[in-house]
DNA sequence: CATTAATCGAGACGGTACGTCTTGTCTTGCA
DNA sequence: TGCAAGACAAGACGTACCGTCTCGATTAATG
């Protein structure tokens, strides 16, 4: 679709791209969003801060592009509903450990910094799991598990935010959570499933 | 509770602390924890950055000090358990709308840079929290609604992370959550009851 | 004549400007207007940046400010004209020794960067000269050596531009020039008398 | 002179050269020797920073080589000394009015930056200059104008910075000089007469 | 009533990161 | 090979913010 763009003059070293996204993530890592300088990414890099600059215009343009870039989740198969939800619920914790988590809340900081930025948000890594969690619902319905798809939104907002709050907020233990979360979420969606039966 | 601190000198002026978090709130409201500056919230309290920092260490402490204070969330009592799921919803979704919040995403960005900022954060925001809902399902098991408590910590993360991911991340409308919310923290409680009644 | 202003907050200190005076001088000397940078300014004065540039708007105008600031050349006073061209001429040389002229000359290649510039120039360090130019003739006519003061501005002209042309461009020795001046202007100067007597 | 210059490949563009010149003096007659850039240069030049590379080493060497460019001002010939004097006054001043000056002064503001253009600056421009200079007196001297040649550097020196601090720096009106500039260099070219005689 | 000790407004200061700009080099593809 | 286009490394510029500091002027409690 983009093929139109026509290559003149140098074209930009892959090799770039590549080792920006490394010392991002390494430094968020590292030193969190807050602490993470440009001239650190720059050096880590072994490039310089223009070259940085032509492909990111600030920070949080560069942190998001590294560290969101709607991550496609996989959509998780195991055979059952139960077992679906526990694998989703590890691969989030798994997500909420790495470094683009301190991106991800370093950001949200900063969004009335600029005004765009919430949208892009939701577009790159809000909707994305939605559809992700609105697949593995349907692949339930598909296999007689469920008789319909419950309320989205607010199965969504549910299992993310209960993710969040358990890692980031209270900060209890990952790998406590994952069977837990199943559990309530069969009986969210189970208790649905009667609600609209009987109605 | 230390009323022996001697005074010596002039004393402080109490106007001084009114100004500041007035300034301070105001500020968050505007342009969000990053962009709040400490020489223009003297400037808006009209008072010296000096006197700001007499009484707080630093801006995370000071921002922490206006807006997160233990609010000690007042535990609802509409005489049903789901009444006082929703009016719960309704309080902590009222709180995530003012400029506390702004604050809070703000201040999370923060703590990988001061170590002992998360633990704060447990003690002032979640604690409290946890312990009003802890209050509100003991009430339910008083009037005989509940057989006995869930898993506090589930419950807890589940309650507050789903507010946070519906009004913050997915952004969707704030005055539809409260009786979702309800509903499905109510089948959770329920769902819990008769695991344990059959365990 | 300006004590009305008044003092408010912390005065500024002494030693700073002495502190950015003597760096900014010293690498003047070092290497040159061009390849002077601020950083390298704040770091030898034991200041930071911003210290600088709440003195100085800019590079230019501290380099202006520091090496310019209308030098009062001290009036020669040998007792004979002659006597005194040569000194003042010694006098001058031994300035544009200094780093004050790599200032000045750099300083000049800018005067298209900053409107204004060119003024400055003009009243901080060409008016003075051209003042103790006169006072100096002056004298000479008080001691009944000239019958009159010659057409000043091109005087002024001729003698400070042969120093600089002589050691700036030429690059001659500038040890040679002051005698050689003087009988030159000692020339000029009589033959002017001579031209407006027989007028 | 370097005919034998082996040419392989593409022939280089005359064209180019010409552009490179046009773009050169136009900047530096618009934003002066300090704000012209390489970008702009190729950008109104209508072609690739590469291409100015390929000719010149440097910005220095490229305005060095477009303004500076070894003029060999024409040798006065107006039949009497006087006249002489005049003439290359104008022809100097004329000079020192096109972009010609911004780069000389710019140039000369970066000569502590490459060492080497102190040189060049003497061998191209001032030499040449001064040769100018001296085939003007010499034709004096065969006239009979004068007896012998003066002290040329002197004479030189003067001469030309006259000019120079007369336009550039004390900015007075350049139509008024040449006139006043010849009386006092015949003064001194006089006197120099008188007392090489009676030594 | 004078002393003392802390407070306040004002703003200078050191440190540090940001994002921009310019120079001179290099790498494509086309002619 | 020459050239247009433009990416790249290096590094200076001037701005912004934080948290500390130093003034001089208050303002109670104490001696």
């Amino acid at each position: 679709m983009q093929e139109q763009a026509q290559r003149m003059g140098r074209p930009r070293e892959g090799r770039v791209d590549t080792a920006i996204a490394k010392a991002t993530l390494e430094l968020l890592g590292e030193v969190g969003y807050a602490r993470l300088t440009m001239d650190e990414v720059a050096s880590r890099a072994g490039i310089s801060k223009a070259t940085i600059y032509r492909r990111h215009p600030s920070k949080q343009e560069m942190v998001f592009a590294v560290a969101i870039h709607g991550d496609e989740l996989p959509i998780p198969d195991t055979g059952t509903l139960r077992g679906d939800l526990e694998q989703l619920a590890r691969t989030i914790v798994g997500h909420l450990s790495g470094p683009a988590t301190k991106a991800l809340i370093g950001l949200l900081g900063e969004v009335d910094t600029d005004p765009g930025l919430a949208d892009r948000f939701v577009s790159a890594f809000i909707e994305p799991e939605r559809l992700g969690n609105t697949a593995m619902l349907e692949q339930a319905v598909r296999r007689g598990e469920l008789a319909r798809l419950p309320d989205m939104n607010l199965f969504h907002a549910m299992f993310g935010g209960t993710v969040l709050a358990w890692t980031l907020l209270a900060r209890n233990a990952p790998e406590e959570l994952p069977e837990r979360l199943a559990t309530a979420a069969l009986a969210v969606l189970r208790d649905a499933e009667l609600r609209a039966g009987s109605t």
